[in-house]
DNA sequence: CATATGTCCTGAGAGC
DNA sequence: TGCTCTCAGGACATAT
């Protein structure tokens, strides 16, 4: 996402708007969408950054418009049709050119913030917001969720333990690791959490690369709404029945752990003691 | 009815 | 007692 709105860095934000209706105004605008639409025009976009799962965009007042996509939020840049769900949209001039930055989000769950630099730290910084998957070292990794008693795969989704890892790429990177997603943080050796460290930095970074993953129901796309290609090298996730693509033995379980489904060989996952 | 890429909130309980 | 932390469960809203 973030790459794909790069082509907009250095331009002026001419207008803001929002849907009409009322009924698609029904996503978070904080602190409110008059504010909004004040701390943004006329601006200039200074840079594109990625802070977990939300794309920054850093303004020459220094403020920040983060976009935070949750389940179903996407942004589109120059949408070549009429989409529904439309919640934002950005007039911003660039080279002489206007171009529109677009946030589209089906369910609404998602979070559009402006924020000054310091309230930003103090919104996303340690303590709200873990250090992302990609930067922690591996001890650190073993150090911030080794104490835990809940399953490894819940823990890898607690943004304040660690930012960036959702439920694909959590089920993805465990199985690659061939850790079962029950086994209880404390009962990991240090030997797991290397490979897991491994996993998870092969498994985003590779999905990075692919533009991240596009689900049958077409939700997701890159902002120039092409399909993502890490879906066609998930090795559990949505698979529940086939046969395993690393030991070539089992056969792909879904589970839920708290309330998500989780993916995982039986084979080369083995279950920890007791469950 | 069940499912869905994420996060925040509440309340219970533990530990200090 | 009271603070802080962990943890389970639900809420949010819409579509297939």
């Amino acid at each position: 996402m973030r790459r794909g709105v790069l082509p907009i860095v250095g331009g002026r934000i001419e207008r803001v708007s929002r849907p009409r209706s009322r009924r698609l105004q029904a996503i978070d605008y904080r602190p409110s969408f008059t504010a909004l639409q004040r701390g943004l025009c006329g601006r200039r976009i200074a840079a594109a950054e990625r802070l977990g799962k939300r794309l920054v965009l850093v303004l020459d007042s220094d403020d920040r418009l983060v976009i935070e996509p949750r389940m179903t939020g996407r942004v589109m840049l120059d949408p070549d049709r009429e989409f529904s769900h439309v919640r934002l949209v950005l007039e911003v001039a660039v080279d002489g050119t206007r171009r529109y930055l677009v946030f589209r989000d089906v369910r609404g769950l998602g979070v559009v913030h402006l924020t000054g630099s310091s309230e930003f730290a103090a919104e996303f910084g340690r303590g709200r917001l873990g250090p992302d998957a990609l930067e922690i070292p591996a001890e650190q990794l073993q150090a911030r969720l080794g104490g835990r008693s809940t399953p490894i795969k819940v823990a890898l989704l607690d943004r304040k333990a660690l930012a960036g890892v959702g439920n694909i790429y959590a089920a993805e990177a465990l199985h690659r690791a061939k850790i079962h997603p029950a086994a209880p943080c404390c009962s990991l050796k240090p030997a797991q959490w290397r490979r897991l460290h491994a996993a998870l930095g092969l498994v985003l970074r590779r999905a990075i690369e692919l533009q991240g993953s596009t689900l049958r129901d077409g939700t997701y796309a890159t902002p120039e709404n092409r399909d993502g290609g890490y879906q066609r090298e998930f090795w559990v996730y949505q698979r529940a029945g086939e046969r395993c693509l690393q030991c070539g033995r089992g056969r792909i379980r879904r589970i839920v752990q708290a309330q998500r489904s989780t993916f995982y060989c039986p084979v080369c996952q083995r279950a920890p003691r007791g469950s």
